[in-house]
DNA sequence: TAAAAATACTCCATAGGTATTTTAT
DNA sequence: ATAAAATACCTATGGAGTATTTTTA
C-alpha cells in the first residue's frame, strides 16, 4: 500500500465518481479503475458497491475513509514540520 | 512522497546505516541509497549527514522521523480499522 | 586498507495512457 | 441510447539488482 492509493481512494469517495475523481488527480479514469481494486485486494475488503451507474461507499470503506485521511494528513503535516524546523534553523543560523 | 520512502528513511534513522537498513528491508543497499536522496530532493532538506564512516540524523531529519513514524502507524492502524470493521460486518451478518 | 555509501548500468515490474467493451438505466 | 466503470493492450517511467567506484577513518 502506497500514498497514491489512498490519494485515489479518498479522491473516489469523496467524488462518488471515478472519472471525476480521475480528472481531479490528473490522471486517466483507468488507472483509478486500476489502483482501487489493487488497494481492495491488499485489504482483502471491498470499498466501494459499484455498477456502472453508481459508486457507493461500503461501511469498511467508510471505515477506512478516517484512516485514509488521517494518514495523508499525517504525511503533509510531516512534510510541513520539516519545512518549518527548516526555516526556524535557517532562522537560527543567520541571527 | 510514498510510504516506501518514509519507510526506508525509517528504517535508515534506526539503523543509521544505509547496509543495515537494506538488510532489515531486504533490498538492496543501492535502493536505499537512491530513495532516500530522492526524498531528501522532494523535501528540499537534508535528512541525514553522512560520509563514508557514519550516518546522523539532522535536526530536520529528527522532527522528521516523528511524522514519518506516526504516518506509518496511522496507515497500519487505518488498515488494522478496516479488518476490525469487516470483522465486527462479518459478525454481525452470521450471527 | 577496510568498510560503507555512492554511482553506473541494466532489467523489469507496474503505473498510466488510448481504445474498446460491458453494464445498467 | 447514454453514460460510466471495467477491460485489453501497449508504452515508458522508475524501482531495484549486480558490479564497481569513491570516500574516510
Amino acid at each position: 500500500m502506497e500514498l497514491r492509493h489512498l490519494r485515489y481512494f479518498v479522491a473516489v469517495a469523496e467524488e462518488l465518481s471515478f472519472r471525476k475523481a480521475a480528472r481531479r488527480l490528473s490522471v486517466s479514469e483507468p488507472a483509478v479503475s486500476q489502483q482501487v481494486p489493487d488497494l481492495e485486494d491488499e485489504l482483502g475488503q471491498k470499498l466501494f458497491n459499484r455498477d456502472s451507474r453508481r459508486v457507493e461507499l461500503t461501511e469498511i470503506g467508510r471505515v477506512f475513509l478516517r484512516g485514509a485521511r488521517r494518514t495523508l494528513a499525517s504525511a503533509k503535516e510531516a512534510v510541513a514540520q520539516a519545512q518549518e524546523a527548516a526555516t526556524g534553523e535557517r532562522g537560527r543560523l543567520t541571527i
